[in-house]
DNA sequence: ATGAATGCAAAGCGTTTGCATCTGG
DNA sequence: CCAGATGCAAACGCTTTGCATTCAT
């Protein structure tokens, strides 16, 4: 993600608003200066976001765009598939946007300054889809936090 | 789970309540007919519950039970480690008991019936170890769904 | 008696919805 | 044109809180 450079994430985004767009052909629906602009921030972010956070970011370019909207985006994104809901258990969801190139990542949290890592593994991975296997399951999409305190003092709240 | 015999499970939710009521002392709090029958109860049905249905379960014994009461008695489970918190995404946040012998588990869900089945495996426990270890985290609590969808018909929503 | 717990109703908060208006295809 | 999208405000559902009353210690 971070590792990206800035052609390459400008890559990633143009795909991914590209897929979104075609889908939005396939369904009949309808691409407006609102809900463009939302969805290209979305991307272009590319990390877990509120619908709070998507929408002070997206008011710097257009501030009369109501929060229900952001919430309808958001909604769309995630049943066409652009987006995964995620709770942390802070009262808010947040989404994750999915460039398709990339695989689901999970979450390793600081229980004492809230900081979210990313990360994949890929045997981790491999246990689940076993496990899964195992019970008759084919997997659709997984949810992994790991809440965690750091070892040493790199951790502000301790 | 399941498979333990009436004795066993009573056992083991004394048990969990000695310690419980021990806490409370520590603490300073009160034993109370509600508090007392919440935290009995849900022990007892040792299983992931919402508010909803612990308040609706314990009505049954004391008609006469607010919803305050039971959110209050599980926010207090939850500060206590008796009860961990789960949200999997149906808009209400469910209850999972923790009486101590039990390694904490997790969850496979049915996206077409969201039945939801508890499990534990080692090797994915000792994966997780792994990962946080080598990123200088030590676990705390972990939260592991994986959605999916059965293989056969066994599922009514398919 | 005194600090904590309860029940009720009201408030909170994130999210969704109804509706009149606007807009893209 | 007309279905779909927007913005606003109101409604929603789950959860928390304020407050007067009751209860455990």
């Amino acid at each position: 993600m971070s590792e990206l450079s800035k052609e390459e994430r400008d890559q990633r985004v143009a795909e991914a608003l590209e897929e979104f767009y075609e889908r939005l052909q396939e369904a009949g629906l309808k691409s407006t200066k609102q809900r463009d602009l939302i969805v290209e921030r979305f991307f272009w972010l590319d990390k877990h976001i509120s619908a709070d956070e998507l929408l002070e970011d997206v008011r710097e370019y257009q501030p009369r765009i109501g929060y229900a909207t952001v919430y309808r985006t958001l909604k769309l994104l995630t049943e066409q598939g652009f987006a995964v809901p995620k709770d942390f258990g802070d009262g808010q969801t947040r989404y994750d946007p999915i460039l398709h190139q990339d695989p689901q990542h999970d979450h390793l949290i600081c229980v004492d300054c809230r900081k979210i890592i990313e990360f994949n593994d890929d045997g981790l991975n491999e246990r689940i889809q076993t496990i899964a296997t195992a019970k008759g399951y084919a997997i659709r999409r997984k949810k992994i936090e790991l809440y965690a305190e750091c070892q040493d003092q790199e951790c502000p709240n301790k």
